[in-house]
DNA sequence: TTAAATTAGTGGTATAAAATGGTTTGCATT
DNA sequence: AATGCAAACCATTTTATACCACTAATTTAA
């Protein structure tokens, strides 16, 4: 199976902070949990909210988020700056959320706030990882993201970036 | 199994020095003492105040306790500076502390003042610890943290330095 | 190709657990 | 006996979780 975050999709959040999780991202969720997990971690997955430079919530199985964890551990001695930073981007400035029994997650108050929620939030497949945007900020990385290499050469197809 | 220490809270803590420990990070706590303690270390945790470079507290479950102090006296002879040294920090400027049954720790005064805590104090997961700070303390350092690397490259995203 | 069954998304309420404040008890030390 | 502190106990508020219900869309089966 092609365990592969796609498409795009808006979802409402309410008053508590639940929101619906796509049902296909919970499928693959799931399937990869299933890979390193006990059956307690089967329903988790993990939110990096990051430092101010994001304004969006990036979201992964434990199996990306555990890859993560061990290259830090593995590259950066403990007590080194980029340790540091990177424990405190990956690991202080995230949670772990559960998926309840109707595919919801609940996103408390201050990963609310970080990332500027309200009522509907913008769904993003990234491949290995998936987003959660406001969806003005959504629309305008969309634009941004148009912009990038209008100027490198003509392209009709981003298929030659490839080569 | 997902023993990381994650996110970031504030708790209270009140004039006799108890301070809830966050639930997620308590679940961590017992699992990973139930690796090594006997029976009646399963509620303690190590704390690390430290000398005067540091003005948090370096939480960990005995797990990591026993790990630095096996590391320290396999590779320092007794007598040598950098055992004195490292003796003085880990072990004289720590303490050891249990968790009661409603999820509280107490800490004692000189603790306290060393760290500057008063009636709100901020948890912050580090992966393997996690870390008490007084919350004016505790933004200064984000800031900090969240300057580093910013000269070096243009990083839209810290994954990049994990290549 | 229509009717029934399932799944997805959403809203509300009830229950359990977490955080915290206060009081009391026990045990040392003076 | 009086003091200081830590441990245990109890109560309240807040927050998270579980549970149930409804609708819309999609799939399955007759």
């Amino acid at each position: 199976m092609l365990t592969i975050f796609r498409g795009e999709s808006t979802h409402k959040m309410d008053q508590k902070g639940r929101v619906s999780i796509p049902a296909d991202y919970r499928r693959i969720i799931i399937e990869e949990n299933a890979k390193v997990g006990k059956e307690l971690d089967q329903n988790t997955l993990v939110i990096v909210f990051g430092d101010n430079r994001q304004s969006h919530l990036e979201c992964y199985p434990l199996t990306l988020s555990r890859e993560i964890h061990e290259n830090i551990k593995s590259k950066f001695p403990r007590g080194t700056p980029k340790r540091e930073f990177l424990d405190n981007f990956f690991e202080t400035k995230s949670i772990a959320v559960q998926i309840d029994p109707n595919g919801r997650m609940l996103l408390p108050q201050n990963v609310r706030t970080k990332a500027e929620l309200g009522a509907n939030v913008c769904f993003a497949g990234k491949g290995e990882s998936f987003q959660i945007w406001n969806p003005e900020k959504y629309s305008q990385r969309q634009k941004e993201l148009e912009g990038m290499f209008r100027d490198d050469e003509v392209i009709s197809n981003p298929l030659v970036l490839l080569e």
